[in-house]
DNA sequence: CGCTTGACAGGTC
DNA sequence: AGACCTGCCAAGC
């Protein structure tokens, strides 16, 4: 029905979050880099995130690390982000931190380590 | 058209 | 270990 369709990068960023399963999270830059077909940056992500309307999974989306910058903007945002993901079974280290090692979901067209 | 801002990332001090 | 700087790139004013 639109002309432009997948042209939105938002889209696109809404629609890679929600493939992420459930108990699974991924970092800004790993959905940027995912979704070179829209050239778009960690920043990007980000802001595009903050207009997340209520269909995202946003709360399986934290910072490089497992860090939840938007503590700063809304603690209570994180507070529920946490929330949700202990409820899909998301491991939590000590410092408020996700356990990346364990709950970051990886794509396929991942680099060598 | 250009400066400012921005849910980031990584490095340095 | 916390504070600060740069790079990235697009949207907003």
């Amino acid at each position: 029905m639109s002309s432009d369709g997948a042209a939105d990068p938002a889209e696109a960023v809404y629609a890679f979050v929600r493939t992420v399963p459930r108990g699974r999270v991924v970092t800004y830059g790993q959905i940027a880099d995912c979704l070179d077909s829209v050239r778009l940056t960690a920043r990007q992500v980000g802001t595009i995130l903050s207009m997340c309307p209520a269909d995202a999974p946003w709360h399986r989306v934290v910072g490089a690390g497992g860090s939840t910058p938007i503590s700063k903007r809304s603690p209570a945002a994180a507070l529920l982000q946490r929330r949700l993901l202990e409820a899909e079974g998301v491991a939590f280290l000590g410092n408020g931190r996700v356990d990346m090692a364990r709950a970051q979901w990886v794509d396929a067209p991942w680099r060598d380590e």
